[in-house]
DNA sequence: CTGTATCCTGAAGGATACTG
DNA sequence: CAGTATCCTTCAGGATACAG
């Protein structure tokens, strides 16, 4: 058993232990678990735009292979951050369109994604000042 | 050459193709190297607090390893998330401490945390219904 | 106490070929 | 078109032993 996360991030830190990353009820591992491959955030952005057929998310997504579309898609779909609608015509058409949840997972991204972009010049910055030292020092 | 990122989650999507996730100045992916593996995210956390040593560090965070502790932590000193004090006794004692841009990312990473806590419930029923549908199907 | 250095294994993920 | 099935490689990351 182990003991709940309340809020990793509140302010008023006690110094009290951090829950464990692999209990399947932490909130923090579900985060983690959807957010942290690249390609579920990839897709929720690509998606952000309404609904979206499998060839269509594949090309907006550059670099993401068949299987990881595939994959990826599923596993969100299985969340229920996405629905997944088959046409039964020939060809097949598929849709994929975010859901509710889906489309109030873009807030949180979003706010992410401009910490990124306010801080890249500056983690860049000091990445490169670290790795001088590092290599003054050897 | 590839298309930078402006935007992946504002609210206008024109269907545009979206970044290279491997392009080192992706924002995107910036974000995704840091918050990407689990212990950044749960030592940001456990820094929340304030300054703390290694020992420390590794009792808060359940089931991380000397060697992922030792290695997130160089890893976020490079990128400028905290800074880390030795004192020279016997035994060294030495201090990690988030930095402005460490603190900075609390903000952010406290929004996923809420939208996580928030969908929890929800995430794990929809993946019953589907699993039941799989079960049912095969 | 706070690491560094090795070894080793599982799992992620790309490439490729085939199907309804 | 939208997948599924396989093979194969890479590499993250745990375990362990040793060091300043």
């Amino acid at each position: 058993m182990v003991t709940k996360v309340e809020g990793l991030f509140g302010e008023g830190r006690d110094g009290r232990g951090i829950g464990d990353p692999y209990d399947p009820e932490c909130p923090t591992r579900l985060i983690l678990d959807r957010i942290g491959d690249r390609w579920t955030v990839l897709l929720v952005g690509a998606l952000g735009g309404g609904k979206a057929r499998f060839s269509e998310l594949k090309r907006r997504v550059g670099g993401i292979s068949q299987k990881m579309l595939t994959q990826t898609l599923r596993q969100m779909e299985r969340d229920g951050l996405v629905t997944r609608t088959v046409y039964p015509e020939v060809p097949v058409r598929v849709e994929y369109e975010l859901t509710g949840a889906g489309l109030s997972l873009r807030g949180p991204l979003k706010a992410l994604e401009e910490w990124s972009i306010e801080h890249l010049s500056g983690v860049l910055a000091d990445q490169k000042v670290y790795d001088g030292r590092e290599a003054a020092t050897r």
